[in-house]
DNA sequence: ATAATTAAGTCAATATGGTTGACCTTAATT
DNA sequence: AATTAAGGTCAACCATATTGACTTAATTAT
């Protein structure tokens, strides 16, 4: 390699190029939340609402305490949410039984429909912008993108396979 | 090219990976903001003066109808978070001499100090994940958020100089 | 067996940031 | 002169988050 300056572990990061990441993050995140949106206005929730849907729906059985540390928010503000989606039927629980004080959270089947409804948007959204963009950019989009995320949870966005295997 | 399967185009993309990408933003857009809120707790400032903040920063000069396009919420949602950074002097504004309805908004001295401790939080974030994942990957993260973002909006987070350009 | 801890839930007060709708002023455009 | 556009304001409301105090039931540790 002749020109050292096109390693990238060399050249500075160019604040321009920092600041697009800022923005890309900013525009993907606000564009990628509303179509479910939409949706959800229909069913008169909210997007708290879709992700304790999404993150049941992913991880069966996941208990309160588990969820409360995805979402980082607290245990009165999930409350609400949760508690409506019961009562709504969108999600059912069930007593663990090797330890009954926890409550292990499903989808049912309305949950399971209503899951997909919301999910299948945002995925079809990914699916173009995957197919489009190909599948080296996609490795470069998740290395990247693992990277923002703190190490203490970027266990929790590998492979449903892998996780499974994790989990207690 | 003998398994055809290899091609991204030809083989469906696996429902596991568009909710990696799924969560993957989640996770990275839940990080990428909690240490900015700690430090706006300070000012006793939210989110919603942050964005304001970060997009007048990078835009001197824009309009407040400019800004509501890019943050895609309410005047009135916008006019309470604005008038107090005018207030308390983040963000200065002058009228736009061809078209005297305008309001031109800037950042002050202040809101320069203000803005540069906020985003270079997320910058530093953005500079150890780029390095670390190199720049090929780089390339293949901007594609794909470009492609989740709405085609409308792809203009805005291209690089500055070629936004200059476009600029009315 | 008792004490301490954990999981879940509840009540209350408060803050933030978003909405809709009605209305106004000023300036530019037709 | 009439219409449109940019900006602003008042009011009511709603969704989602917070802190803090407290309870119940079940498990774990002493």
């Amino acid at each position: 390699m002749v020109d050292l300056n096109s390693n990238i572990d060399t050249i500075p990061l160019r604040e321009e190029d920092l600041r697009q990441g800022i923005e890309l993050l900013f525009y993907a995140y606000r564009d990628f939340t509303s179509e479910p949106d939409t949706i959800l206005n229909k069913y008169d929730l909210g997007r708290a609402h879709h992700r304790v849907i999404y993150f049941v729906g992913r991880n069966p059985g996941i208990t309160v305490t588990e969820l409360l540390e995805i979402l980082r928010i607290t245990k009165q503000s999930l409350s609400r949410v949760l508690s409506h989606l019961l009562e709504t039927n969108f999600i059912n629980q069930r007593a663990d039984l090797a330890d009954r004080r926890r409550k292990q959270l499903t989808l049912s089947d309305k949950g399971k429909v209503l899951e997909h409804e919301l999910t299948s948007t945002q995925m079809d959204r990914f699916a173009r912008a995957y197919r489009e963009a190909g599948a080296e950019a996609v490795e470069g989009f998740r290395r990247v993108l693992i990277g923002i995320v703190e190490p203490e949870d970027r266990a929790n966005v590998r492979p449903a396979a892998i996780r499974a295997q994790n989990r207690r």
